[in-house]
This record gives structure tokens, sequence and C-alpha cells, in this order.
DNA sequence: ATTAGCAATCAACAGGCGAGACTGCCAGTT
DNA sequence: AACTGGCAGTCTCGCCTGTTGATTGCTAAT
């Protein structure tokens, strides 16, 4: 029962509201947007719009400001797509072609991703699952310790130290690494954990022990590698606007360090549909709900996806954050897919 | 000139304050604090404290607060030395004891450090100028790339992907690895910079160009392991009392996520004298004139030091945090020591 | 040196008042 | 049927006021 051109008065008072931080009038829509029409009638719209539940009024006498709902029918109706700007362009590419190793790709990443949109960024860590095993290394620490050293195709290393049950010499450790080598190298991450639990079978008895603690090390170098953590950057961006949240930016950070309620929302989210999901308000639960999350997939590999985005309230700039995180998704893609397709 | 019961009065007005956020008034001190004397005589010292410049009142008919140079002697001279409650001793051991590599001890203590102070706890990246290099792998990636892993005895690793010049076989790869690891382990990384210099000419001129791209990736990988890095928790401590802050966090959080302003600050610290060290308010620059700044040198190895530390409003808990500080330093040194003793 | 007492000062609070900003509605117009 | 102008009603905000309560500084007495 909205008409057009009510949809229009609600992007209208999206746009404003979230540019001035001040409720709209309707008088204000009528001088600023010539609609052809007096301030009355964007009155009977905005009564239409309220009954609708997209806008709601602070108080009797102030304008409106547009609910969750309507946040999110701007989003999924009206939100233009804003092109980067040229200097955005030249900040994602000159950010991202100086990165050296994975680790600091993803730092420069968020913090690029923070810069564009003035909000908090985060980017979970890449799910290296369906990564293979490059190399394993072992070298020896002392005569009953070792590090094992596990390297993956995708540019990651993890180690870890093995208290050993036997002595060791070189002889030991060469025959290990070599037999270790032969077994798990093109193993991908997702099968790593059975081809482990097999693994002390494989060497004569009096191995076993030794092999069993190597296997654990590198089952928790696996593990690690779980993308279960979250980068963040740019937290300052929240306490920034510091009356856009009711009551205290602080469970909205607590939660973000945690990772935990971000990680779940993170998973929860279906990414066939569009490239850029956003959670807004109360879409979201518990500290969230006076937040809206912009997130997207990116690849990082042949197939597996991670998740980046921003939060911030839900009084942002959607059109230019979502084209950020669309962008910058997508140059860390093609910088991981390079990079994946470089080994071939 | 200031007596000594004139100090005992600004020792409880500093602990009052920081527990209560209020003035203390000269009424409450003689009530709860019992000094045998009356509130008439509490305002005497007050008045001596007052032209002193260790406190100040906020208006006419307010109490006092300490002023910078207050909490200054606090700290110097008053704030005994709180020992960790049970708990603490404990929640330390349980943290540490679990760490597996490097990376992962030092987000686990800076966490702990965050959680035991309540504020926002820093960790400046050890140094790893005195640590040595124990291992160089090489490994071909596709005919003109080889990734190169420098494992330190530290336990960390860092890798780089290199363009190669020319062809590579397995062959060239066996050879230089055994030429690298013949020439660099056991070299510091203090000393790379210098040994990677000479390190084309000890192979035969058609190796050149090669060795030279290898030797480039190996000193990034150095670079990459200067302390110029911090890591930061807790950050949500700073936005809970949000009133600590006479305007906004805002610059406050922004100057640490930017790292550099803190850095200097760490570097500037003398660490012959005292175990903690504090910054007090205006002691500090910029934008962190309304904070304080404990920290403490921790030794990330047989010499070098770096820095942890918490970073708050002056009206913080600085007995126990400084203990906190102080613990949770020492505990990591002897974490860092024993791994550094283990490769004897 | 300490104390009791007292006047002075000021923040915090609540209440009241006026101005300004919008809306909602209605009656009239196109 | 859609739109408009006008107007009363409502509510926030800022401002002023007076009141209350807390605390100090001073002075004179002990």
């Amino acid at each position: 029962m909205v008409s057009d051109r009510a949809l229009e008065v609600l992007r209208v008072i999206v746009q404003d509201y979230i540019d001035s931080k001040e409720p709209v009038a309707s008088k204000a829509i009528a001088d600023r947007h010539g609609f052809g029409v007096s301030a009355a009638t964007i009155r009977n719209d905005m009564a239409l719009l309220e009954e609708e539940e997209l806008i709601t009024a602070p108080h009797t006498s102030a304008g409106r400001i547009p609910t969750d709902k309507g946040y999110r029918v701007f989003v999924d109706q009206l939100a233009g797509v804003k092109p980067l700007t040229p200097a955005q362009r030249r900040a994602i590419e000159q950010f991202l072609s100086e990165s050296a190793d994975l680790d600091d790709t993803l730092t420069r990443t968020v913090r690029l991703l923070s810069q564009l949109t003035n909000q908090v960024a985060i980017l979970q860590y890449p799910s290296l699952s369906v990564a293979t095993v490059r190399h394993v290394e072992l070298l020896p620490m002392g005569s009953h310790r070792v590090m094992t050293v596990l390297i993956t195709d995708g540019g990651s290393v993890d180690q870890n130290i093995v208290e050993c049950p036997a002595e060791l010499d070189e002889e030991v450790v060469a025959e290990l690494r070599a037999h270790l080598n032969a077994q798990l190298v093109g193993v991908s991450l997702a099968q790593m954990p059975e081809k482990l639990r097999g693994l002390s079978a494989t060497v004569s008895p009096r191995r076993k022990d030794l092999m069993d603690a190597l296997s654990d090390a590198l089952q928790h170098a696996v593990d690690g590698h779980r993308s279960d953590r979250l980068m963040m950057a740019g937290a300052a961006n929240l306490v920034r606007g510091e009356h856009d949240f009711t009551s205290s930016v602080y469970p909205v950070l607590e939660a973000i360090e945690q990772q935990v309620t971000l990680l779940k929302l993170f998973t929860e989210m279906k990414w066939e549909s569009e490239e850029v999901q956003a959670r807004i308000g109360r879409e979201n639960e518990g500290p969230f709900a006076e937040t809206a999350v912009l997130a997207s997939a990116y690849q990082s590999g042949s197939e597996h996806r991670a998740t980046l985005g921003v939060v911030g309230p839900t009084r942002m700039d959607y059109s230019s954050n979502m084209t950020a995180v669309r962008a910058v998704a997508s140059y860390l893609s093609r910088l991981l897919g390079d990079h994946e397709s470089e080994r071939a």
C-alpha cells in the first residue's frame, strides 16, 4: 500500500537522517528535495510509512527517523550502488599491492576496510581446511625436544614444540621427517585429523610413541588453522559518534573483542543470495541489536570462504559502506586467488 | 613543608577517590579513617596540599581530588605493594601455562593483563634481534617461484614467496638450501642484514641473481621481526567508565590503534631505575595527557627487552595494577626464558 | 596545634515558562 | 481523488528561578 512516492520519501528520510543525525521533518523534505508536492502531502505519505512501521517519531513534535525495518527496505530496494571514489580505489590498490605474507595482507585489509568505511572492520581468518600440506619440517631442539613446522600451500606456517618420549638423534629425525612428508604432503587440512590418527600404525612399534607425540603436535597446528578467529581494526570509530547508541558502546566493543557472537553471526549468514549481506538492528541478537553488520564472503582459496565486514550504528551510510565491503572482499579474493594460482 | 599526616591525607584522598569517583570531603576523611583529629584539622592539611598542587577542588563547595602531581607522589611514596590475590595468581598460572606458540603466548598474555587490571593492555612484540636462525627452508612453488621459510630459535617463523629470475629444479633448490643453512644457521637476526649482503659473493656467478632474490626475501622476514608492533586487548575497558575522560575516549583509542605514540613512549622510558614505570596525565603528551600508562619491560630473550603495560584513566588503582603489570611481565619473562634455555 | 562553630559559596535539582518545531487534521481547492 | 493551506495541539529544549545540601575557609576559643 506504499506508493512509489512514499518509498522515495523513505529514501530521503534515510539519507537525510544519516548525514544530519536529526529527525527529518516533512517541511525539510518538501523544501530540499522538491517533490512537486507540499509538506502536507509528504506528511500523508509519512503517516503511511509510519503505519507500515518503516519510520517512527522520537516524540510528538519531531521529525521521523527510520526504523530497523525502514533501513531494511532501504537497503533491499532503495540503496543505489555508489561507485568507489577514485581516491578509494587508489587506496585499495596501493594498500593491498604492498603486502608481504598472509598475516600482513589480512592486517592491512582490515585496516583498509575500517578506513574506507569509518567503521569497525572485522575480518575472519580464512579457513584453510581446503589448503593442503606442502611440507613438514622437524627441527631437533636438544635431545628430547623437537619442533614441528607445518607449511601449507596457502603460504601459512605453524610450528609446535614437542616433548619426545625417547632420545633423539639426527638419523631418527631424518627418518621421521621423510616418513611424515611421504604420508602427509598433498593432504588437505580437512583430511588431516583422519590421516594423523592412522599414522602411528605406519611406523615400527618402537617409533610409535614418538609418532603419536608428533601427530598430536601437527593436529594442534591444524586446529590453529580453523577460521575461528577474527581481526578487528578501527575500534575508535565506534566511540566517535557516541550518541549513536542509546546506552553505551561498551557491550558492543566487548562483544566484538570476545569474538564468539560475531563468529556465530558470520556462520549463520547464507551466502548464496547476495554479495554483501546486511543485518540491521534487531535482526541481530544481544549486544548487536543496536548495530548494523555488513558482511561479505571472500574466497580464501579455490573453494572455501571466510567473511569480512563492518560493524557500525544502524544509522550508517549503507550505500558506500556496502560498496566498500564488496570491493575489499573482491580485491582480497583476487589477491588470494592469484596466490593460489601461483602454485599450479 | 607537608607534614607526614598531610601525606596520609593525600593517600586516603587518592584511595577514596579511586573507588568512589567522587571528590573527597574533609568530614568523610575524619569519619572513615579516624586520624584522631577533627575535620577542621584535615581541612588545614588539605589547604596545605592544595598549596603544593597535590590536590584540587573541582568547585568551591566540593571535596578534593588528586592532581597529576598528587598521583605522582602517591605512586612514588605512598602506594603500598598490594600482593596478588590467590585468584589472580591462579589466573596467571593457568593462562600462561597453556600457551602453544609465541604468537599465542603473547595474545594470551595481553588478554590476561587486561583482565587482571580491567584496563586496556598493551604488549610490544618482543624484539627478536638477539634471536638466532635455526633453519632456512626453501620450498619450490612452480618453476619460477620458491617460498622461503625462516625459523628462529625463539620459535617464530616467517615465510615469503620469491619470484625467481631463473628456472628452478629440485637439485638447484637443494643446493641453495644447503648453502643458506650452512651460512646462516646460528646467525643472530641483528647480524643478518650484513650477512645477507655478503651472501651473493659466496655463490657461483650464475646463481648470483637467484641468491640476491632469496636474500632480499630473508631480509624482509627479518624486518618483520622488528619490535615495532603492539598488541592490544580490552579496548572495551576504556569506554566502560565513560566519565573518566573530560572530552572523549576517541582520541585515546585512536592513538592506541595507531601505535606510533605508544611505541615512542615505550622507547623513551628508561628501565634502569624501577621495575614498573608510571606516566601520569600531563607527563604524557597529546592524546594520553588524560591517561596513566603503566609499563614494565619483559625479557624476550637473554638480553633484549620489550615492553608491556596498561593504559587507563589517571583515576586508576595504581597499587594493584602495578602489581599486575609487574607480575605478568615477570611471568612472561620466565616463560620466554624457559623457552630460551631449552635450546641449550 | 587543634577545634568548634558559622557564614559563604556553589553544584545539583526541580519547577515553571516561553519559544520553536512538527505533526495531525480539517476544510477547501484543483 | 489527490493535494494544499491553515491552525490547533503537543512536545522538546533552553532558560531562568529558587531551594537544598554539601563543603569549605575563617575566626575565635581551647
